[in-house]
DNA sequence: CCCACCGTCAACCGTTCGGTTGAACCCAGG
DNA sequence: CCTGGGTTCAACCGAACGGTTGACGGTGGG
């Protein structure tokens, strides 16, 4: 039989990182990376060219110019890239990160905390064409199903993140082409979604949930 | 001669990372990982027990029982096993992060967006006695040096802390057992400290600043 | 077709916030 | 000794916020 290794793309924006994950995956016989970038665009040209079996994605990637998460570069690289597997390998797996990153057509979800034979597993399931979560965002994912947040729509996403920004009610308003009233009717109801009784605990339960990043 | 490596003991809460760093480290015939932990009580316990040349701390160590930063577990090292050299290998490097690692003695401080050569430099450095800065730390602690920007007090720090919570004037006050108008006073010198002009901004630049963890 | 939901706005209310001025106390350093 | 910084508080003001009620148009699914 021929010894066909799995080829493996790295995308992370730690160098060092991706020097670790690189000499880990080397030690499995199988596996084989096969080139290895820091942002969204790198990650996009080189699954294009090099059409590795998997792309391990970081979903945090702190490009310089522009600012392209790991979600954005998933979803540009399936475009591009039918048939691709992408495989989420990051820090944080809060209930928003996961549904956002499956939904955008990732193959598996890891998460940097867990045990390196996850990342193999994980790795091989969706080289084979399944999907492989680890226990843990598996767990959210299934928590979200059976108990679904409320979702905050995309008008009160945009209001929520200018609030973060620290502008006042009328800031918002004009920046976003309404009225004050209406700036007011959409906190109230932010209010409500989140749990939260004034801006600040808003903002910082939307932070905490991933749908809004400081700065 | 006899080869003499390095002890390296390892101090990150992601497993994958401390997996991906051994295997890195093991790389370099004078280095050697004697071993590794997640949160701040097994650092000080191995440093103690193993005496390793050099212990790598990331800074945010997300301990479930206790949360232990790496900045404390560096001082609490130092005060337990005196001759330790910790190194920093974290994720973010702001001024503050950077300031408060190194005089809480550090005897190094790494990027993990660095190349793997920096490590092992910083690494062998403190090992020898010396501190080893990577390029982007230095650049910061220089341009703290050079251009302090407003250092907060320990009473605004806390006051913005509660800001953060979404705790409104009033309940600061009582919950620091003051004024309201005292608590005025202080967010006042906050907003023209952190250049903000009302608590949100204040509370976005704080986090910004890593003086203030959200949740 | 109609209901539900989203998004928009108005008017009104009490509360909180943002900001200023002025003042008092303590403590460490020159 | 006394100057400066940190901390505390008071009184005052206008502006912004938090919340409610009610309303209207659009859109999509049952």
């Amino acid at each position: 039989m021929t010894p066909l290794r799995i080829r493996v793309l790295l995308v992370d924006d730690h160098r060092m990182f991706r020097a670790g994950v690189r000499a880990l995956l080397e030690g499995e016989p199988d596996l084989e990376v096969v080139g290895e970038t820091g942002d969204g665009e790198g990650a996009i040209r080189l699954t294009a060219e090099l059409r590795p079996g998997v792309v391990l994605m970081d979903l945090r990637l702190a490009g310089e110019g522009g600012g392209m998460d790991g979600v954005e570069a998933t979803r540009r690289i399936l475009t591009t890239t039918p048939g691709a597997a992408v495989v989420v390998l990051t820090s944080y797996g809060t209930e928003a990160d996961v549904v956002r990153a499956m939904t955008a057509g990732a193959r598996g979800y890891v998460l940097k905390a867990g045990a390196p034979d996850e990342l193999f597993q994980a790795v091989r399931t969706a080289a084979g064409g399944g999907v492989g979560l680890a226990p843990d965002a598996a767990a959210r994912v299934v928590s979200r199903l059976t108990n679904p947040e409320p979702v905050l729509t995309e008008r009160e996403v945009e209001v929520i993140r200018l609030v973060a920004r620290g502008l006042s009610n009328r800031a918002i308003a004009t920046s976003l082409f309404l009225t004050e009233a209406t700036i007011k009717t959409h906190l109230v109801r932010l209010y409500r979604k989140l749990g939260a009784d004034n801006r600040v605990g808003a903002v910082s339960e939307a932070v905490r949930r991933g749908l809004v990043e400081l700065h």
